[in-house]
DNA sequence: GCGTCCAGGTCTACC
DNA sequence: GGTAGACCTGGACGC
């Protein structure tokens, strides 16, 4: 009892480069199988379904394990993953500039830059808060308690991020003790009940005519969420003009540009000011060559 | 086994 | 506008 869907793809992408492009396929309900390049997510939705999404002739094949679906709710799913693999970004002007450069060319060869992203804003913004000031392991044990103690089941028991109405039916207490998010737990707790509240629309960023200077101070209201989190956010509703400088990529900037010497963000920032409005994007890439 | 450090930072108080 | 100190957690490391 499967039902199949598909999806084109434009010329220009790339399953494997997009799926691997950061650590998102990593976290709960998204699942990698590197073997095989399938994605797994679990869709939340009046009943959450099980989905595994791969590459194939040429177009993308989406598995839902379940039949009988509403035709608007697999219309749901195809906007879902079309949103998660960026199949509408148009990176045009983004390999014009990597293509000048010697060590970027490999960007548009490989038709790199689309950075996976989750269905919902607001399940990126949970994310990106349980990426600060801890371990990648950390990051990923918080999320994986989210998914399990708070996210819907499928019927294959695999379980859905859960939804901000979820979140907010919590305590403080639960996030501490049972997510073990620790100081960000009344972060977790006041988000959820803004959202759930109609108090925050995260979703609305995605469509946003402010420019980006005020878009992210509308992030930093959130609570928990500073430079570099609300420049990763800024990255994954389509802005690359920040660089979201976190220990990971001045690590790596250090090793790659630096002979493993710290620097100031600043002197980083003056090395990717020729990126323009794609820069944050193209440290991403730089620093994440060797993955692909 | 124990203590320290630090990781995909941010907040608050203070200057 | 800039900065010091505090903040949860858990794995890595040195002793």
């Amino acid at each position: 009892m499967t039902t199949r869907l598909s999806l084109e793809t434009p010329p220009d992408f790339n399953f494997k480069t997009a799926v691997y492009s950061h650590g998102w396929s990593q976290l709960l309900p998204f699942a990698l199988d590197l073997e095989n390049w399938r994605l797994s997510y679990v869709f939340a939705g009046e009943t959450a379904v099980s989905a595994v999404i791969r590459e194939a002739g040429g177009e993308i094949e989406i598995e839902l394990a379940a039949d009988k679906i509403e035709q608007a709710r697999k219309a749901k799913i195809l906007r879902d993953v079309r949103h998660i693999l960026r199949l509408d970004d148009d990176l045009s002007d983004f390999y014009r500039l990597t293509r000048k450069e010697k060590r970027l060319a490999w960007v548009a060869g490989l038709n790199g830059g689309r950075l996976l992203r989750s269905p919902t804003v607001f399940e990126d913004l949970v994310k990106t808060l349980c990426t600060t000031n801890c371990s990648w392991a950390l990051t990923k044990s918080m999320v994986k308690n989210l998914v399990e103690k708070l996210g819907d089941a499928a019927a294959d028991g695999r379980r859905a991020f859960p939804t901000p109405e979820a979140m907010a039916g919590v305590s403080e207490r639960f996030y501490r003790d049972e997510i073990r998010a620790g100081y960000r737990s009344p972060y977790f707790a006041e988000l959820a009940e803004k959202v759930a509240g109609g108090k925050l629309n995260p979703e609305a960023w995605l469509a946003s005519d402010l420019p980006t200077k005020e878009l992210k101070k509308e992030m930093k209201s959130v609570k928990g969420v500073g430079d570099y989190a609300a420049e990763n956010l800024l990255k994954l509703v389509g802005r690359y003009d920040g660089l979201a400088l976190d220990s990971f990529l001045r690590g790596e900037f250090y090793k790659r540009h630096n002979n493993a010497q710290a620097c100031t963000d600043r002197e980083i920032e003056l090395f990717y000011e020729k990126f323009g409005d794609w820069r944050g994007l193209a440290i991403w890439c730089d620093m994440t060559e060797k993955w692909h």
